[in-house]
DNA sequence: AGCACGCCGACT
DNA sequence: GTCGGCGTGCTC
């Protein structure tokens, strides 16, 4: 133990200990030993002793101070490294993520900065290559060996060469590392920093702005030229040149010396924009996105941190990128789910966007065609400066909307898809030579195979769900896929439980309506595009390439018809297309999340937009079986006021978010008994803290009864859920922690989470 | 008595 | 998480 009773001032490191589980986690305080006096600030890594067998442990130092209640500290050991360290506003977001996610410090310290701890041990270093040059010693020498000779006289014609080139010319490191130590040649290194999107830079030609652009333009660069923590909502139709818009707002930042933050929703579906960023910004922009290997993260990270990136484009972690001087953050589509985390920490960019805005004073814009409810409400309340871009850009014009009801063919025992109209639309655009976008909720063939004869659904044995038949065009057989687990097993001739042959097939994927397609229009040449077609695995690196390609031959005209799910609805512009066709609207009108409708609302609203982005008219075919639903309406009109403005009345009426917040508790366990005595104690202990006489009775929170998850089983693991509305205020984030540290001691084998705002209920 | 095993609680 | 402490219960 420290003997802190000597003179002099004696300083104490208040620490996070990482790789602790929740429950232990708290700032710890340990000495700082005298001859670390003047080496530990808060942000340094250290190692410290931890435990009773006084293990050396990494440790982030969030705090100094000179005086310590606990009487048993021990002394910090040493400085990690001095390769990395957190500045002053990476620990606030720590904090922040800590507090607000109920993450461990270590989950908020890689979502940060990234793997800290990998780096301070060395596992992650840049690459750096290595330049060999020739002294003067080394020019004047005449040596025989034959390889050495051959070194020498290659740097005599050109200096420097680097190791990669020496090693091709038969040099080993023995040969060099001596050359180097009788002082013929020395050599250099330079980091060498991986950038796949460095072949991307060239320089596109400047768009000038239209009037309309020029007057959000003006509005929106006064708030950014406030210097002041100010955010806005660029609300423009599709179309209307938002993008251009927001150029004009980067170019005005960087050209006034601050940084900027542009965020996509995924970069796979916005190739595009980033693109265009890329070859406006060159070497300036680094790109971030969860495709990227540690390696090429860290090294984006290093490009950051020195100084030499401008912008920085990318999906939600880039929202973490350790720009100085930050002066917009610009949040694009910022009503996509995918700015919310679904790991934990489970934070949404927006916050973090805030809270980043508010250390730099930089201003923070959203923009959307189809903005949140949340932020809308923002902008309509004055909190957030709204700015709106009401007409489509150039000569487009929106496109002419028609209503299939599907209804007409079912009565005409027309068991198709793909309906009457949508067909004859489809027919035209083909005779016309044009190209069309069809869009379908799923992916697959038939998402339901059942029995005729015993009426059992073939079921993933892992999860609660059906298998999705997949099966190559017009083949017998497939495969029988879970969507959740990935299991997967031939599609059986006869009926698992009872044997009969009489099996059914239900519900429909993008397979079965491109073998639809190929049937009805023969000559079509048509491209799918869905996970399966993209890749297996939705997120490899593969993956982004693929769907590159599969735009890029769709745009280059190789076919007449794109056919898919969500991916295809997405900013791309393809000047070509005339006809969008929504195969089976209500799919996504009638799901039971009180945020369907808007969701809802959003996508048609964007594979409408997909439609006519040129000079030529566009037509979009809406196929549903409720024909008078009111969201229809409201998008077909592409009018998103009218829907907020009639949607946010029942909103308010039910003290539904904006009006509220939602705080959902998963338990999940693969025990389904202890599952079940934990939720119902938890269920207990929350009503008992909010209740009458609890020590919670302040917050005004009302508790739902636990129920099963939507999905009840994934990979054997059984889900149950408790919905909490409520008020996200600081009272409420103590209870959920108590709650938190009390249930993880109590039921080791059951999983408690929680999730501020979700985005699905 | 001596030790294996499992549960609990502390960790600055 | 990881460790040690300590209880239980079994074995030499």
């Amino acid at each position: 133990m420290a003997d802190n009773s000597s003179v002099g001032s004696v300083a104490y490191a208040g620490v996070y200990v990482l790789d602790l589980p929740l429950a232990a986690e708290c700032i710890y305080d340990y000495v700082i030993p005298e001859q670390l006096a003047g080496k530990v600030f808060p942000g340094t890594i250290v190692k410290v002793p931890f435990s009773r067998a006084n293990h050396s442990r990494l440790a982030v130092v969030v705090r100094i101070k000179d005086s310590c209640e606990y009487d048993k500290v021990k002394p910090v050991l040493a400085v990690a490294t001095d390769r990395i360290s957190l500045d002053e506003e990476m620990l606030g977001l720590c904090s922040f993520l800590k507090e607000r996610t109920f993450c461990t410090f270590t989950d908020a310290l890689h979502t940060v900065a990234g793997p800290v701890d990998k780096i301070a041990k060395g596992h992650l270093k840049a690459i750096n290559e290595y330049n060999y040059f020739l002294t003067e010693t080394g020019a004047n020498a005449t040596v025989r060996g034959s390889v050495i000779n051959r070194i020498l006289s290659a740097l005599k014609d050109k200096s420097p060469l680097t190791k990669t080139e020496l090693k091709a010319l038969g040099a080993g490191k023995a040969q060099l590392d001596k050359l180097c130590a009788q002082g013929l040649i020395r050599c250099e290194s330079l980091e060498l920093f991986r950038n796949s999107y460095e072949n991307k830079a060239n320089s596109p030609e400047e768009a000038s702005l239209s009037e309309a652009q020029k007057r959000a333009y003006n509005e929106l660069a006064e708030e950014l030229d406030s210097h002041k923590a100010r955010a806005a909502l660029l609300y423009g139709i599709t179309g209307s040149g938002k993008t251009r818009v927001i150029k004009a707002l980067i170019d005005r930042t960087v050209q006034s010396g601050r940084s900027v933050i542009v965020l996509v929703p995924e970069i796979s579906l916005t190739v595009q924009t980033v693109e265009l960023f890329c070859s406006y910004y060159g070497k300036r922009v680094a790109v971030l996105h969860s495709s990227l290997s540690p390696a090429e993260r860290f090294d984006a990270r290093r490009r950051i941190e020195s100084g030499e990136i401008d912008v920085v484009i990318g999906t939600r972690s880039a929202i973490f990128a350790p720009l100085k001087n930050l002066g917009m953050i610009v949040l694009d589509e910022e009503q996509e789910h995918t700015y919310k985390s679904d790991m934990s920490p489970k934070y949404h960019t927006k916050d973090i966007a805030r809270y980043r805005a508010a250390y730099h004073n930089a201003f923070m814009l959203l923009s959307s065609a189809t903005p949140s409810f949340e932020s809308f409400y923002k902008a309509e309340s004055g909190s957030y400066k709204l700015v709106r871009l009401t007409e489509r850009y150039g000569d487009a014009t929106l496109p002419e909307v028609i209503i299939a009801d599907g209804r007409l063919d079912a009565a005409k025992a027309d068991t198709s898809v793909i309906g009457s109209t949508l067909c004859e639309e489809i027919q035209k655009n083909l005779d016309r030579n044009e190209q069309s976008i069809l869009f379908v909720n799923r992916r697959g063939y038939n998402n339901f195979v059942s029995c005729v004869m015993c009426g059992q659904v073939i079921t993933c044995p892992n999860c609660s769900v059906s298998l999705t038949l997949h099966k190559k065009k017009s083949s017998v057989g497939g495969t029988l896929v879970c969507h959740y687990c990935n299991y997967k097993i031939p599609m059986p001739k006869l009926c698992p439980s009872c044997n009969s042959e009489h099996l059914s097939f239900k519900g429909y994927g993008t397979q079965l309506v491109e073998d639809e397609l190929i049937q009805k229009f023969p000559k079509a040449r048509i491209l799918r595009m869905d996970a399966d077609t993209v890749s297996g695995k939705a997120q490899s690196e593969d993956a982004v390439f693929k769907h590159e390609q599969i735009l890029n031959d769709f745009r280059n005209r190789k076919a007449d018809i794109l056919l898919g799910t969500q991916m295809v609805t997405k900013g791309h512009d393809f000047p070509d297309v005339t006809l969008v066709g929504i195969v089976n609207a209500d799919s996504a009108l009638y799901l039971d999340d009180y945020r369907a409708t808007e969701r809802a609302f959003s996508l048609i609203t964007q594979v409408i937009g997909r439609a006519g982005r040129a000079s030529k008219p566009g037509r979009a075919v809406i196929q549903t079986y409720n024909p008078e639903n009111e969201t229809l309406g409201y998008s077909s009109r592409q009018d998103y006021e009218g829907f907020y403005n009639s949607a946010i009345k029942l909103r308010r009426a039910l003290v539904f978010p904006p009006f509220c917040d939602f705080a959902l508790l998963t338990l999940s366990s693969e025990k389904e008994h202890e599952l079940f005595a934990a939720t119902n104690e938890l269920d207990k202990r929350l009503r008992e803290m909010i209740g009458q006489s609890g020590e919670y009775r302040d917050i005004a929170a009302t508790a739902f009864r636990p129920i099963e998850a939507p999905v009840y089983k994934v990979n054997n693991v059984y889900r149950m859920r408790l919905v909490i509305k409520c008020k996200f205020t600081k009272r409420l984030r103590e209870m959920i922690s108590i709650l938190l540290d009390e249930f993880t001691s109590k039921y080791p084998s059951v999983l408690l989470s929680a999730d501020i705002n979700p985005t699905n209920i």
